[in-house]
DNA sequence: TTACGTACCGAACGCATGTTACGTACCTGG
DNA sequence: CCAGGTACGTAACATGCGTTCGGTACGTAA
């Protein structure tokens, strides 16, 4: 038997820490086996123990990339309706540093992803869960008349999205022009547009 | 003297379009002077000649993006105002199969360029160029009273782009789902719900 | 104890890459 | 005509890559 089978996990752990540092300043592009064990002061030869091939490290990165997005400590959720979105739309920007590796990663993987076919229908099916959570809360702010009587959730929802992930391409680039009030207040403004009022 | 002096440049514009094809289906991670030389039916020693480094090539490659991008052709410009906005947006969306390639393109460079300084600040400098360029039709619209007297610009451009980039990537990842007519209502709701008429 | 399977290292392999060197064809200037 | 420089192609080079292989240490099972 194993001699110890706990550390199996454990060790898959530290892996993922130091691919984790590897994707935020080389991205995927710069991610190699090599780059990974001198990361982590171990041998290639060690790597290849957990994760047999570089395929399989390549998944294990996305994995842990959509893991530590759906499991990062997130805003709690106020009242229903555009609070609530605005909550969930803080929590993806690149406001903390955490945020910004994330979404730093995120943004280097769409090179992989547009290349890999099965890669980018992944891709779009995350876009689409995305949108599939923030519409029934935009159904509801709807509901509370915060939004016209004619909005379309659905199309809504990719508009916020657009506007989320297009502001931290920007904010990436330029985080001096982009800090987190400006941020905070390109978004407050954009949700305050979408409200009722117009002829 | 050079056997051919003009015939220089045309060799050029053959490796460009070379390039633009490896870069159209495989990005940035997929380029190679092999690719490339492989791509036109050339040897790598020929692309030496015109490009002594792969650097020059990136480079090169970078160029011939904002280049086709700025010499792309453009819609007419309506009336000054929201409606030029609009223009300049829908000339950015994919809506086209050479939109398409270009701008995922695009997005295929950010890998690299969040990875170099230099190609960062590159970057950064484009966002800001193209806000720049979009702040005054803006700035039209609300003389226009077609925007709040209330509005500002420069946060106006930043969330058009935000917008208008973060619609191209989910367009990029589901076409299916985003065909011209969707992105083109999309757009036309995001622009009227900036307009004035609230409290 | 022995036997065995796991964990891991270090070195090597095969391959693709960027780059360089050498050779040849060709045009141009004298 | 010839001399020389340019435009390639061919072949080799060194490097870094993913991957494989033998060997050692160790803990468990019998």
């Amino acid at each position: 038997m194993p001699p110890a089978p706990g550390d199996r996990e454990a060790r898959r752990k530290d892996v993922s820490e130091a691919v984790w540092r590897v994707l935020a300043d080389k991205g995927f592009g710069g991610l190699t086996l090599r780059s990974v064990a001198t990361a982590m002061n171990v041998s290639t030869g060690m790597l290849m123990h957990y994760f047999p091939t570089k395929r399989a490290l390549i998944a294990h990165a996305l994995d842990l990339l959509e893991k530590r997005t759906a499991e990062r400590p997130r805003r709690e959720r106020p009242a229903e309706g555009l609070a609530s979105v605005r909550a969930m739309l803080l929590d993806i920007l690149p406001l903390t540093g955490d945020d910004t590796a994330r979404n730093r990663i995120w943004v280097s993987s769409w090179d992989l992803a547009l290349a890999d076919e099965g890669l980018a229908t992944g891709q779009a099916d995350r876009y689409t869960r995305l949108r599939a959570t923030i519409r029934p809360h935009l159904e509801a702010a709807r509901a509370l008349g915060e939004l016209p009587t004619t909005a379309d959730p659905e199309q809504l929802a990719a508009t916020a999205v657009a506007f989320t992930h297009g502001l931290v391409v920007q904010a990436l680039f330029d985080p001096g022009r982009f800090p987190e009030g400006v941020q905070a207040a390109m978004l407050d403004d954009f949700l305050a547009s979408l409200g009722p009022g117009r002829t």
